[in-house]
DNA sequence: CAGGATCCCTATCGATACTG
DNA sequence: CAGTATCGATAGGGATCCTG
């Protein structure tokens, strides 16, 4: 057991050889578009978010708090700071009236709707695949339970 | 400025009373599903796991390597957790070949064919308000310097 | 080649307290 | 009501080394 079967090292150098020669991989996408689009999903699939967006999309104009109650688990700093970054990204406007307790209310824009829209396919898809994919884990952790038992 | 201009508490003792005699807003979504879905989606939007998706939709069958390649910033601890969890959710298949320089490939499920077909809404969708974003970021960010200024 | 094990650091999030 | 500020825990993720 204390002999090597193979020279690794021989084949990583070969093959760091041949990744140095051979042409790069058609790159048909602009990485700092890919980058920008990664980045975007990356926040707008951010959990609070979407569950924001839900919330506005169904019940339409809403308050803070009226928000808050709707999404009980979370708190008000991720809240604010939630409704903050989809504010800053044109998702929704956030409207302030100058009355003595104060008022704010949010709205989604054209560009949160839209959103909402393009959304809702991924939703369905995890809507119809939820089974599936409770067995595959099922499976998965089942056969790995068997591996270490 | 010492004196408080509005009984807040007052405020919040009325609000309080009021929510708790309100009729709960209609909940038409189940909470189990929801939480299911919000996690699903959570998973699947993982950055790396878009990315790796898009690398195997894209190029076929690949070997870990190869991935790798394809998506510069990742680690490979990344890559295999990300691995892992994508063939734990049925998204993907991993077949070891067990001969000498280990060779392991990797290739999409049609469970993980139909999310990049899902996900290509959202993807669209970045693409096209992209610009959109960017300007709306820009303005929030003008504003606010301006307010800090 | 494919990945396990380890250390370590930072970003994130929750809870709490305070304010206009 | 609608926040801001601060602190502490903790998990995500990178770098490095090791192995079959």
């Amino acid at each position: 057991m204390s002999q090597l079967p193979f020279a690794w090292d021989e084949i990583a150098e070969a093959k760091r050889i041949r990744d140095e020669t051979a042409p790069p991989p058609n790159e048909e996408i602009d990485p700092k578009l890919e980058a920008l689009v990664t980045q975007i999903i990356g926040q707008v699939a951010d959990k609070w978010t979407m569950l924001v967006l839900e919330e506005l999309e169904e019940r339409g104009c809403l308050r803070f708090t009226q928000i808050a109650r709707g999404i009980p688990d979370i708190s008000q700093k991720m809240l604010t700071q939630t409704l903050r970054q989809m504010e800053r990204e044109g998702l929704l406007t956030r409207t302030v009236h100058p009355v003595v307790p104060p008022h704010v209310d949010y709205e989604l824009t054209d560009l949160g709707h839209s959103l909402g829209a393009a959304f809702c396919g991924v939703w369905l898809w995890a809507e119809e695949n939820m089974d599936r994919i409770e067995r595959a884990r099922a499976d998965f952790d089942a056969r790995a339970g068997v591996v270490k038992a």
